[in-house]
RNA sequence: GGAUGGAUUCCCGAGUGGCCAAAGGGGGCAGACUGUAAAUCUGUUGGCAACGCCUUCGAAGGUUCGAAUCCUUCUCCAUCCA
């Protein structure tokens, strides 16, 4: 079986220009592919983790991958598959996220001598001159057609910048640029990319006379259609600062029963003929499928050693309560009046809930418990003897965790 | 540039002088049931030193005993005309 067909059978791909062309291309270890990653924040995410994966898998294959770092068109902002505006960023932001995501992405893919690029499109779209520019690929672009591309048509019902409009545009000359520069054949990007990477290779055909194709990975969405991948606190990061491993591990811990099975397929690295075995698992077994899967990708984001120590603080804390890896937060004196600190201050304190009444609602629901025993009085104190050592256990609703200690 | 309509809490969306911290829905949170799942049911959902007080209905002023609601100016958005 060749990579096509196992990216095919892991449900990655969702769309190409030429399935022929393309499967013999990297098939035979001969492609030249990019992936544009655009700096909108300053850590990598998991819809950003599939793209690598690919890259990896692809790389291993023989090909080679080039990351593109979206320095010059996170100026301009991608309308796609969004309902309003991108809030513009500064040249500092850019930077800063740019040089983030540098760091992170050595981490999942070999950019040492020739296996791999990394290149930033600044490089080239900054100083493009408006007037040449136009002159240049103007003429190849219709606006009509543009107009009917699927990544505008949300936004001609809310409204569309003259900026986000030229994203597509911006590109589409990086694939051209791309394809002169190295020989970049092949673009793969997510689903939602679609339009603007098909702007890419017209733009290469008209300009050159020469063909480059198109692929795009599945997005990946629950069984609810939504993005996979969000909290409602934001994304899953891949920064274990921004998303703490043990959080990440718990997050696929968690999903649902119906998407176990396709995250385990397109996420991770494991054969598909074991993966087609987990296929018959059904009710309680999936449970298990849950728990190779947190620690696959925990594995594969933050290494072998986070994984082990995010899966048994999970199996330790949900049967016993209490485990070593936990989110701590060290309480100081200022916490304590009269060497004793209420309930509600302590799970302000450690984050569990944003403000008192939120604390005093979770604890009259009887939603909190303190080293396993619940608490229902929301004028509960607790001395700070019991908070040395290991600290003291926080439990808010079924599954989370907090550990509070004093110095 | 002109005309019209609009901006309400996390989101959608009621409310057009006091009974408004603001209906209803979605989402979130908590409880029951479970398998750290889904579905369902129940409660809850601005903040605080909490039978009270404070902040919030695009922004700033004003009228009034009293304003999300009325007036003025401004900002932004949508639709039509140019």
């Amino acid at each position: 079986m060749g990579i096509y067909e196992e990216l095919k059978a892991r449900g990655l791909i969702a769309q190409v220009t030429d399935e022929e062309g393309i499967r013999e291309l990297v098939n035979s270890g001969k492609a030249v592919f990019y992936i544009g990653f655009d700096p909108t924040a300053d850590s990598l995410h998991v819809g950003h983790f599939m793209a690598l994966c690919l890259m990896k898998r692809l790389q291993e294959a023989g090909n080679k991958p080039i990351a593109l770092i979206g320095g010059g068109t996170g100026y301009i902002g991608d309308p796609s598959g969004r309902t309003d505006m991108r809030s513009m960023m500064t040249p500092e932001q850019i930077q800063h996220n740019c040089d983030c995501f540098k760091v992170q992405m050595s981490k999942f893919i070999d950019f040492s001598e020739g296996k791999a690029m990394m290149v930033n499109n600044a490089d080239w779209l900054l100083d493009l001159n408006y007037v040449e520019l136009l002159r240049e690929v103007g003429p190849h672009f219709s606006v009509n057609r543009m107009l009917t591309a699927e990544c505008y048509k949300q936004r001609m019902e809310k409204g569309l910048s003259f900026l986000e409009f030229n994203y597509m545009i911006m590109q589409a000359y990086d694939f051209y640029a791309l394809f002169q520069k190295y020989g970049c054949n092949l673009q793969f990007g997510g689903d939602d990319q679609w339009s603007n990477m098909l702007a890419g290779t017209e733009l290469i055909r008209r300009k050159l006379g020469k063909d480059a194709g198109a692929m795009t990975i599945t997005l990946l969405l629950n069984s609810e259609g939504k993005k996979m991948g969000k909290t409602q606190s934001g994304a899953v990061w891949l920064d274990p600062n921004k998303t703490s491993p043990f959080e990440f591990y718990q997050y696929w811990r968690n999903v649902a029963d119906a998407d176990v099975l396709k995250c385990i397929r397109m996420l991770t690295f494991l054969p598909l003929e074991e993966i087609d075995k987990m296929d018959s698992w059904e009710g309680a077994q999936l449970n298990t499928a849950k728990e190779i899967l947190a620690y696959e990708l925990t594995k594969l984001v933050h290494g072998e050693e986070e994984a082990e120590k995010a899966k048994e603080s999970a199996r330790a804390l949900f049967s016993k309560g209490n485990a070593a890896e936990m989110p701590t937060t060290e309480l100081t004196d200022a916490d304590f009046e009269d060497n004793s600190i209420d309930i509600l201050t302590m799970l302000v304190r450690s984050g569990l809930v944003p403000s008192k009444s939120e604390a005093r609602r979770a604890v009259q629901q009887g939603g909190t418990a303190v080293d396993g025993e619940k608490v229902t009085d929301i004028k509960a104190v607790f001395s700070k003897e019991a908070f040395a050592g290991e600290g003291v256990i926080l439990k808010k609703g079924k599954k989370n965790f907090h550990r509070l200690v004093v110095k």
